[in-house]
DNA sequence: TTAAGTGCAAACCGTTTGCATGGAT
DNA sequence: ATCCATGCAAACGGTTTGCACTTAA
């Protein structure tokens, strides 16, 4: 049994890329933290504690290195920024965001029955789909009470 | 019986706001087209045709107004820029986006059953919801068979 | 007449890229 | 020795803003 850390030191060995301390660095960030988005600068500011050296492109290019190899999501709340969360393989896709439009808080879901859907749209348009995305824009509690 | 732009000059009239040619310019070019989704480039490029002089602040100026009236509706498909949409008061929010992962092509439709999914979600997590926005991912008809 | 609106150019900000250096295999 | 990876700084692209000029009401 090896860790989630050693599986992505091989998933990067196979496409001959390497295990820097940058990326384990950022990597271990991801996993302390398995229910946060963050950004890039968000990323940059917690490891320059650890790594003061590290340059801001850096991070993009690891970030961006992970999410082709589906360890991290790559997300855009349209907040003129990315945001980065942890893919975690077994939750599959049934994890979607509802989106506090207040504070810019972020929960995650699950829902049901996006499947049949999905189906039915994919035999009205033509479209075969790969992927789906669903959010939810509200209030979270705290600031609905504060309205 | 006033069209839809005589509406739309009184909407701005009691904001205190002028319906100038560039503005109408504008909102002519949404009118014509209501089922497209345009970037705030697309639109310059389009009005300058017609009016050679109007600048690109201008129409972001205008794009945003816009939005915040109601008018359009501002999208953000992740490829680093906006798109706006007209937002037909009649159709509600029932109006969804396929995306194709190809081209780019983006198609409409309408999604049933979202609603007491959102009340559930509601009732599990205390956000008071107040919009949602669903999108598939995949290959359009053309794009599926030219692989 | 006067506040809203415009065009222009510069500023902004997140992200990407070119390049010389550094390090793992 | 090779080539992946890094840090730095400059470039990039969409968007926003400051400002003097213009114009619709």
């Amino acid at each position: 049994m090896k860790g989630r850390l050693g599986e992505i030191k091989e998933q990067l060995a196979r496409r001959e890329h390497r295990l820097t301390p940058q990326r384990e660095a950022i990597v271990r960030l991801f996993l302390e933290r398995p229910d946060e988005h963050l950004s890039a600068d968000e990323v940059f500011t917690h490891i320059r504690a650890r790594l003061p050296e590290i340059g801001l492109s850096t991070v993009y290019r690891t970030l961006e290195l992970l999410a082709e190899l589906g360890i991290l999501q790559k997300l855009d709340f349209g907040a003129g920024r990315s945001q980065y969360e942890l893919s975690l393989p077994d939750a599959g896709h049934l994890h979607h965001h509802l989106i506090c439009l207040r504070c810019g808080k972020i929960r995650e879901f699950q829902p049901d029955g996006l499947e049949e859907l999905e189906e039915a749209v994919a035999r009205e348009t033509g479209f075969e789909i790969l992927d789906h995305s669903l959010r939810f824009y509200g209030l979270c509690e705290d600031c609905r009470d504060e309205r």
